[in-house]
DNA sequence: ATTTTGCATCGCAATATTACGATGATATAT
DNA sequence: ATATATCATCGTAATATTGCGATGCAAAAT
């Protein structure tokens, strides 16, 4: 079909696998590297320093958005787009959850 | 398009995204939590415990094998899966890498 | 008032993902 | 040999994602 049955899956697993979303694709890393370094944060700045054109960069800013990750404060004509601490913190911590339920112990 | 760019982006994030796709589905988090735990390791045990098809959880599984994340040993004619230490560290570090990099001074 | 700047959104095209029934493959059990 | 059990793969359908040109919109500058 093409629709992931999300209402199936747990919260915590729904919620993990948006917050995996963000890092899902190349492009998203780059600006998410780029925002935790404070490298660049007005949206002109990401767009010259990703190989992709502006619309396609703004949305994936707003897919970041989405996921709660980012956030954007207008200073206009710009756009400042920062990490929001909150979800990056939320996403470290799920992330962490998650390896931390690894215990090596050969099974097959 | 829908094809990503990848050639244009750096090996790391590239791979970055790619480890972090094992986790962008609800049914693959299940999946890795399960395998992580230990809670099921044959194939049939995950079909039990997920909500799809055993068509689906088979090519769900196929996914994080291409990533790398789990590996499958035949015990005919059952297929016991588990989690790949060596790739699960990685992954454990290519976020813990990221996460480090956000440090927290407001800029907007 | 018109132009320019910076970004969002629309519309389109192409590829990718998700899901499942049906079928195939393989090895054990009868 | 046939049946059963377990899992992979094929084929199909529906939805999602990726990418970009074109356009829209709001505020600043001229």
């Amino acid at each position: 079909m093409g629709l992931s049955k999300s209402e199936v899956f747990s919260e915590a697993d729904n919620r993990m696998a948006d917050l995996a979303k963000a890092f899902a694709h190349p492009a998203r890393v780059a600006i998410l590297r780029l925002l935790a370094q404070r490298k660049a944060c007005v949206c002109g700045d990401l767009v010259d320093e990703l190989p992709l054109s502006q619309a396609t960069v703004s949305q994936h800013l707003k897919e970041l958005k989405r996921i709660g990750i980012i956030q954007g404060s207008i200073d206009p004509p710009r756009v400042c787009y920062c990490i929001n601490e909150q979800v990056w913190e939320e996403a470290e911590e799920a992330f962490g959850g998650v390896f931390a339920l690894f215990s090596k112990v050969g099974c097959c």
